[in-house]
DNA sequence: CTAACATCTGTAGTGACTACAGAAGCAAGA
DNA sequence: TCTTGCTTCTGTAGTCACTACAGATGTTAG
């Protein structure tokens, strides 16, 4: 035989068996066979598939970034959609960076003026409470 | 009057009024005053407090974080137990920042592949598809 | 034949909100 | 007093990308 059941997808993958039964809910991955008892079956185009989705999840892109990718949206993308996409992405990622890095600092600077006393009274809440702290 | 209407107090905190009622629904807010036909009206406390939320939230801090510091875990929290949460929240930021940093030079290095030609033959998704590519 | 395991469907939960629908309170002007 | 228009009310459902069950049934090795 050249199926496999959704066990074995699942770990040649790396992709959980429920995700892809959610998968398939949402259209990402195609209705495959089933056995007389009902149960899924696959074959190597399924897994490629998957590997594909994963490996675009691994990188970041949305489950409808993905969908583009694939052609679900309307026709399989040019190379310049999917560049467009990708640097879209890729933009979103490095603001991400630079907040998380101005976050660390607040943070720190705040962390700087605590005492880490055993009592409740702490310059860290107050930064929190007073409108004219360094926050 | 000293009391005002959930409004104003969104207004003067800049939260939404949606989110001030979810809040209230969660108990990160305490349940105000009502007028007698139900309308909430709150105090100068109610706004800072809810100050005292908004600024965490933007901290990054979880509702559960912020739960600690209000005191509605247990007591309200020494200084050492403040500083700890905030130690830990500061390690994932630094954690999300190298992630993203490294997710940044994987896209970056299979977009520099692209064409970014009009075809649909594409190297960025044929990176995706093979396994043994750069990503 | 049976025990053990794999898989099935369907629903609900995660976090931290946001977006409505439909009803009702409230304040200012005519 | 009445109306107009704004504000607020409750409750539910949607967001994203899954994850975690419960309870039933298929499949296979010994």
């Amino acid at each position: 035989m050249t199926e496999f059941p959704i066990g074995r997808l699942s770990a040649e993958t790396g992709v959980n068996i429920e995700t892809i039964r959610f998968y398939e809910k949402i259209g990402l991955m195609p209705k495959p066979h089933r056995t007389e008892g009902g149960r899924r079956l696959y074959d190597r185009g399924g897994a490629t598939r998957l590997r594909f989705i994963r490996r675009a999840r691994e990188l970041g892109f949305s489950i409808d970034d993905i969908r583009g990718f694939l052609g679900l949206h309307d026709q399989p993308p040019t190379c310049a959609e999917v560049y467009e996409t990708a640097s879209r992405h890729r933009a979103v990622i490095r603001e991400k960076v630079a907040d998380l890095k101005r976050l660390d600092l607040r943070l720190s600077s705040i962390m700087g003026a605590c005492t880490q006393s055993e009592t409740p009274d702490c310059p860290l809440l107050d930064a929190l409470l007073e409108p004219r702290s360094v926050i």
